[in-house]
DNA sequence: GTGAAAGCGCTAACAT
DNA sequence: ATGTTAGCGCTTTCAC
């Protein structure tokens, strides 16, 4: 079924077909109802492709986040979405893992299929990538994390900053004095300083309180479970005096409270918890988990408007940043110490 | 930059550049490096819509979900991606949150993209939608939920019935004599009699434990978090007597341990809380909750597979059934009964 | 081994 | 108001 079958059999010329299904140019009652007669008849779907080919343009973005599985990136895959959706535009999704070769394959990919644009979480260390899909002249915009290499692609991020701040001054408000950093590219790629703002900000707020940081509290893992817990339990274990600790993602929120229940320790009665990101399971943890909402759908909608409705912004490359949210639930307390090993 | 740049590039015709490109047909190695370097040099990209356009075949498959936010889904998703990828083909995604007409449009879509094939988990009622892609020429797979009506499309499942077996038979066999299901269609378009299965199960297990099912104890929550809570709260409420019970969707298992909480109910002291759908907060609960796992990446994985490479199982219309595991933590012991009210 | 040319389905400029 | 046609970028016969 091509506009062809169509034109013939309602006796007019393609143009005219074009026309009516096009709303664009002027075609009489009749022909227009003949046509469309024909069109529901033969059950006619004009083709994308065909279109897309002419047009240089087809409607589709290409999306790509490390994984779709971690409820902050489904939250901002559900943003896009939902903004492409108003748009009239389609996504393509995939997912880089964080690692960068495949998000090569995919970024080239998303380029071979001609994407109106790319919105992505970039893993970092790879700004080839993102150079080749700039030269080929599709317009990229990061979410979620920006490339300092790369301060011409527009990035929407969080506050990360002001958000782990506002839990820093809630812990020591409460009259925390030893609060610990469970740290590092949780998510995010081996190496890159992904997190850093987090860190900075953790360090920062402590200064500001006159709360002196002690860098044995500070520790890093690497982007896995096991690696999130294994921080988490021997920072409890090699330091009993800690009151509370941040976790600077919900994998080493996660990695907490689940330390802190094999160790026995009590929450927040030997030690306080709270996290960045406000996942659903934040909810339903006992005790409901304080922490610091990133707005991740917001910022996957945001994306999307920066790049298909905002030349302005997209020119030049200032960050668009989003606010954060404590949201305070029962995991934090005034400090009580314990005795040590729980 | 077009094939024809690097073939006036390289000094051939564009069909040489197209078989070096592919590597079909025969060219002089001389040559083949001659167009290599061109495409290096222009950094030609080929275009997809080309290609796609001659070959009729865009190498891109629809998934169509409720919602990419559903820890579920979003692992269906997962899997989806995982074999496309290995496959070498991509996916376009939309979420049509068991609205009907949403999933007509984004169905329309994707068949005007010319889409290779669509997985899909559908809300039901609307077999037009899903007849009309079929007229159409496209190959569709069901992932998580089957059609009725539609007994020609294959469909991936799990066995759910199988499932809530195995729960209710634990927690039977732990000596409960009342348990409640928490059921309707807290996924699944309103009306449909998509959880269905689990509720016949539920009821068919009990009866053949030689359990008096009593009617009272099933309720049936409309898919939202408030008509989840507020059916949870009232089955507690309503009958103090309930010593556990099943939660049919990880929607109603929130609920249930939402309600169990603010009603002051110690889990499993004095309600057994097990569900359906092993959500990753499932371990985090305290206590961590017993729930019924079924392979929703698996599932994924395997819808793609079938629609991709397997026409035979996908002509005799027999669903693939893939087997849960019940994953047994601490939300569930003997019963005690409880003073009424908690 | 290589090039010319047809054609995939569509839109838009041009002609009528 | 409507038909004719070129051409979007590619693959693939078919000649040579």
């Amino acid at each position: 079924m091509t506009i062809k079958d169509v034109a013939a059999a309602a006796g007019v010329g393609v143009a005219t077909v074009s026309r009516v299904l096009s709303g664009r140019g002027s075609v009489s009652p009749k022909t227009r109802d003949r046509v469309l007669v024909a069109v529901r008849e033969l059950d006619y779907r004009p083709s994308a492709l065909g279109r897309s080919l002419k047009l240089q343009r087809t409607g589709s973005l290409g999306l790509m986040i490390p994984d779709v599985t971690d409820p902050f990136y489904a939250a901002l895959a559900g943003g896009v979405l939902a903004c492409a959706r108003t748009l009239g535009e389609h996504v393509i999704l995939d997912v880089g893992h964080d690692d960068t070769a495949r998000e090569a394959e995919i970024v080239e990919r998303f380029l071979e299929q001609r994407v109106d644009g790319v919105i992505a979480v970039p893993a970092g260390g790879d700004d080839a990538i993102w150079r080749s899909a700039l030269r080929a002249g599709v317009t990229v915009v990061f979410a979620d994390r920006g490339l300092a290499e790369l301060p011409e692609v527009p990035a929407v991020l969080a506050d990360d900053r002001a958000g782990v701040r506002s839990a820093v001054e809630y812990l020591v408000g409460l009259g925390h004095r030893r609060v610990g950093l469970l740290g590092g590219p949780a998510s995010g790629a081996p190496g890159t300083p992904v997190l850093t703002a987090r860190e900075e900000g953790f360090r920062a707020t402590l200064r500001d309180l006159g709360v002196p940081v002690d860098d044995d509290l500070v520790v890093r893992a690497r982007p896995s479970r096991d690696s999130a817990y294994a921080a988490a339990a021997s920072l409890f274990q090699r330091r009993p005096d800690v009151t509370a600790v941040l976790a600077a993602g919900h994998l080493l929120g996660e990695a907490a409270v689940l330390a802190a229940r094999e160790l026995n320790l009590r929450v927040p009665a030997d030690v306080s918890i709270a996290m960045v990101d406000d996942v659903p399971w934040a909810e339903l943890c006992d005790p409901p988990l304080t922490a610091v909402a990133r707005p991740a759908a917001d910022m996957g909608y945001r994306a999307c408007e920066v790049l298909l409705r905002d030349p302005a912004r997209r020119e030049r490359g200032r960050p668009v940043v989003l606010p954060t949210e404590l949201v305070v639930r029962g995991s934090c307390g005034p400090p009580a110490g314990r005795s040590p090993r729980g």
